[in-house]
DNA sequence: TATGAAAGGCCGTGAAC
DNA sequence: GTTCACGGCCTTTCATA
């Protein structure tokens, strides 16, 4: 994967915390100069180690109160069975992570929606429709209690 | 919550895409002054529906390739073994998402780690030393699916 | 109340070492 | 990795609808 020094970690560190961050300041905190900061960045960026930087949304503010964990379990899961599903479930937006688990080889989705009536919609008009699906349990979060962008331990400092 | 128009929902769309587009290209896309795009952030800002600005990095590039869905089951739900067990979650670093789920009361975490043998550690030395913990279930992701910062539905436009 | 225009200082970028 | 210089950006102020 690497050849990431401790610098590199810092960057990664602060640029998580906050990616709008000018280049003078990261630059000052890790001890470096502002050109040797914006190279290691641009190669952080080119290594795909980078993938962007997003503005990070309180989904509750906008609207979105609703945090449901979706189980699915397919009719049988041969691979076009898999890949038409997977292509559905791409296709839903209300999905934010959706993943194929081992042992049961179901699926794990997290689905957020406005309120319970607009789950009941995304269930019906998405979740029910998509091809090769034998059973659904969705169960729905009352709290959100931890939620980090990376976990600590991705960083070594 | 609000009082958005269509160029905040503009705005946010396009800090989601890249936070760290200058004024004057997010100004130019959506047809406003560098000025006026910068008062509408800051407010959007302060409202605290921008939280912050992160980079989005490739966990896998930096060794996590384990992702494990856990559920956990407490002996009693009251409020303070429930409080007592939070604590215990947010202090874990490997734990990204941590919810308080109906129904059965119990709490959904998101846990990454590097392999199998380190989970075995977070498991050993966090999870199962939780207090209050009466069982804990967990299964292993063999591919994530979908990733999106936001759903789709979260800005109109 | 929200926008647009202009000025000044700061930042980001590239060349040379 | 650093220094330096230049072009552009961010910020503030002020005038306007």
């Amino acid at each position: 994967m690497n050849g990431l020094d401790r610098r590199d970690f810092r960057i990664l560190t602060e640029l998580v915390a906050d990616a709008r961050a000018s280049q003078v300041e990261l630059a000052g905190k890790i001890g470096l100069s502002p050109t040797a900061c914006a190279r290691r960045i641009h190669q952080l960026e080119e290594a795909g180690i980078i993938r962007g930087y997003r503005a990070d949304l309180d989904l509750p503010m906008l609207g979105l109160v609703t945090t449901v964990m979706v189980t699915i379990t397919l009719e049988k899961q041969s691979e076009d069975f898999l890949a038409a599903f997977e292509a559905a479930v791409a296709r839903c937006p209300d999905v934010i992570t959706c993943h194929l688990m081992s042992g049961t080889d179901d699926y794990h989705l997290q689905v957020v929606a406005r309120d319970i009536a607009d789950f009941e919609r995304i269930h019906k008009q998405h979740l029910s429709r998509m091809p090769g699906v034998a059973r659904i349990h969705s169960s729905f979060a009352m709290r959100e209690v931890v939620r980090r962008a990376i976990p600590e331990t991705a960083l070594p400092r």
